[in-house]
DNA sequence: TACCAGGTCCTCG
DNA sequence: CGAGGACATGGT
């Protein structure tokens, strides 16, 4: 088994399925595990979304959550949830500057209105069925501005549930502490996708979980002492 | 109080 | 290309 495959089993021995995208609006969803789900969470159920308006939440929460805690994201979308606007029509149709009074939360509110607004238009534009089953989808979105890389691809795994490695801040930062020379982003997204079986439902949880590892241990001021990975890291031996 | 958070765009060398 | 600045709120 290469390093990459060993990491994932370590990680999620270590804190299981993660259940991501957090959803406001799960429907009656249960977990696999049995335990009910929890903040938007459903550990181990890997059939969401099933609907439209879900695929919707999550790419306006990959924008909204652009280097912005999840938490302030979570406010903003209970606004718009308030005012109908987790729907793909109405945010094409509500003032942009009334939109972003309501995410304000999120941070970056007058850039991020703005990225909503396109991307909605956008996806009416296509209908976004259609997008969501054509073969250009991440260039497509890609060629939307405000969407760059990460959200792109957190659209294409966790919206459309392609097989897709989402790379991030904190898949940087611990990458890069456990030696990995790879550092932008398209490299070391190929290191992952040719280090793994295209599967959208691991690739979905590996994500999850490095963000968990991330705010748990791998932090700016990283806690190494109890990380799960300290058998296979050399960084920072010193540092509790 | 300062630092940080599930980035992206624009400009400049 | 890549570095550097702008964009902004809320939690610790």
């Amino acid at each position: 088994m290469n390093l990459i495959k060993n990491i994932y089993k370590i990680l999620f021995e270590k804190y299981g399925p993660q259940g991501w995208w957090p959803l406001l609006n799960l429907g009656n969803v249960q977990s696999q595990s049995g335990s009910k789900s929890y903040g938007g969470y459903h550990p181990g159920n890997y059939e969401l979304p099933l609907t439209e308006e879900q695929q919707f939440e999550i790419i306006a929460g990959a924008i909204l959550t652009q280097n912005t805690s999840w938490n302030n994201v979570v406010k903003a979308i209970l606004n718009l949830k308030q005012k109908k606007l987790l729907s793909v029509n109405n945010i094409n149709k509500v003032n942009e500057k009334e939109l972003a009074l309501l995410i304000r939360p999120s941070g970056y509110f007058n850039q991020k209105a703005k990225r909503l607004k396109n991307v909605a238009s956008f996806l009416i534009s296509r209908q976004i069925k259609k997008l969501f089953a054509g073969k250009n989808l991440r260039a497509e979105l890609l060629s939307l501005n405000g969407i760059g890389p990460e959200t792109a691809d957190s659209i294409m795994l966790y919206a459309a549930k392609k097989p897709i490695f989402v790379i991030d801040a904190y898949t940087k930062r611990i990458f890069a502490r456990l030696g990995y020379n790879e550092t932008g982003y398209d490299e070391l997204q190929a290191l992952f996708m040719s280090s793994l079986e295209p599967d959208a439902a691991m690739f979905n949880e590996y994500h999850a979980l490095i963000v968990e590892l991330a705010k748990n241990h791998c932090r700016k001021k990283p806690i190494c002492s109890s990380c799960p990975l300290a058998g296979l890291c050399s960084y920072n031996k010193s540092i509790s």
